[in-house]
DNA sequence: AATGAATGAGTATTCATTCAT
DNA sequence: TATGAATGAATACTCATTCAT
């Protein structure tokens, strides 16, 4: 809301580099890419970010704020159990996605660690946000190991997404789906 | 052996880029890099290797045999159950190295699945070989599932992986590996 | 018109391309030697021109233009010899460049012949048309054999062209355009 | 005879080299391919031709004796004007060779005028014996104009062979061809 | 004489960033 | 604010030439 202008050229940047960044990965994109997906002109975004480091950040945000609706609209479901399904459901839902370019978070993540910049450390609170989530999730349900299941729940996501893109296979990620389901269901 | 001259050069060039494409990544590694960790001038690079990509893709067979002589290793092993364990207890060994850079294997396919090259085809095909060797220890062990139980395994090292380079936490993957003990345990 | 910005760099590098392609070659030729001798700084080179062919390319239409005028200029001539011997004449007075440098489109025909672009066909258009108007002249004066009248006085210029040029001697030019002069006379 | 080997390794650079120069061009091509095409291994070559230079002037000579063998050959005929034409005939059953690679003669002049070593002068001098020579059959003719005529046949000869190169047309150099021997047989 | 290997200078091309208007 | 144009540093790749054996 702040930075927006009128035109909201800033967030059309940012919305166009969080799917190109996802579709191309970081060191494959140029300004010159998410310019043109996000129909502004080169110079122009100079403008709105310093730097290309600033709209990579500001992707990243952007896709945090992503995050925290899902979790928003997740928060609507009555139980933690319920809740973490539904997470995982959606998981499934983006197999196809998945298998393309595999998570959006998972693989910012790979690639931002390569660098010397510190956007390693914006996307990891993304990350962690979700982390956290999921671990209340957990101790909701009465388990005094929340965290460590959260940990695994991620892991095995992004794990999962990694294989999907990785063996270009979507039913890989529905068979693990089904399972953490069940999974999910023996830890009430 | 074949491919070794005297001074083993090329060998000595291809180790080096395992190395160093872990560290620092595909795309912001340059040939000099590699050249330099190798201690070979960059012109001679290219007596041994034609292009760029056929460097990265000796280096992935490179890592294929690492992985291999790891498989050989475990064989040794008595029983599914002990070596899928020593496994998991080789991924905690190395959990300040995944700290730092991630598994090797991952954010290789991480990183070539969005390039235009076919070299994507050649990790998945490396990390096929686990995988499948993985899923004859859970067949061994008699379970019907071993393919679903394989991917879940192999997802879950990736995940913590990345989980652990992303947090930069050695501590998540010692965690994780308890767990996936204990679960390879449960299943027998 | 169409491709001029406000500083008509693109025509100035498309210029200098034309002059320094005939005098040094296309294969030696750098991109380099073309900025400069436009005075364009060599990264800025490839925001007009995607690549070295391009460029090349846009030489060759420039050079095209360039003979375009040419003709423009003998078409105010009354009658087709008297045009078909201004054009010879032209010849003789260049003759201290073809001495040095040979004739601008054949030595480009020349060389552009051996690369796999196929920029060759783009060079052979433009001298076909200069063919097609020595034909048209030749068929003017009533000569039924016209083509094969212009691809003998097109080669015999092409050929002195390079007599003139390998064995650096003006004068070679000078005699054989009289003699061509005689020549066109003796059809009438 | 002088600088043969047992091997003739030699003789088979400089007769590769001829070929190859001729439908390469000399500045696509590189030792290797010449090294190839003479089987020989490209660290030999050296031990043979201090430089690159010297084994094109070795082939340049080759060529000159290529010609000088042609003109024995034509010298067998009993009058000036049938030599001539049989010089032409020869030019026109080349004709396939021409569209695809020009003369090689006439090649050859044109690239190496653009290089700063001197070349040039050696293909000059080849040149100019064929020139000398048909100058010489001329003068036999009784004519008084023998060098214009000389002059003339030669640029008539490596004019076609441009444009039956440049427009890939064998039938073009076939055309000139009987031009160039009616005109012969009307200068008795 | 022979040869696989080594070397370094040179070239086209890309792209983040800056500038002038 | 907006934008086309400018800039230069970086990078993969080629190849004549040299070296060690």
């Amino acid at each position: 809301m702040t930075n927006s202008t009128r035109s909201g050229k800033r967030d059309r940047l940012a919305g166009a580099a969080v799917r190109v960044l996802h579709e191309q990965g970081v060191e494959k994109t140029t300004l010159a890419d998410i310019a043109r997906a996000a129909d502004v002109p080169v110079g122009n975004v100079y403008y709105y970010f310093k730097t290309k480091d600033q709209l990579i950040e500001a992707a990243i945000a952007a896709h945090g704020h992503h995050l925290e609706s899902v979790i928003a609209t997740l928060e609507r479901l009555p139980t933690p159990q319920e809740r973490l399904k539904a997470l995982v459901h959606s998981w499934v839902e983006q197999r196809d996605l998945a298998a393309k370019y595999g998570c959006p978070t998972g693989t910012l993540a790979s690639e931002l660690d390569k660098r010397d910049d510190g956007l390693d450390r914006a996307i990891a609170k993304v990350m962690g946000e979700l982390l956290g989530w999921m671990e209340r999730q957990f101790a909701a349900m009465g388990r005094e190991d929340a965290r460590e299941l959260a940990v695994a729940l991620m892991a095995a996501y992004q794990g999962i997404s990694l294989l999907t893109n990785t063996f270009r296979d979507p039913a890989l990620m529905e068979m693990e789906g089904h399972r953490l389901e069940r999974w999910i269901d023996s830890l009430a």
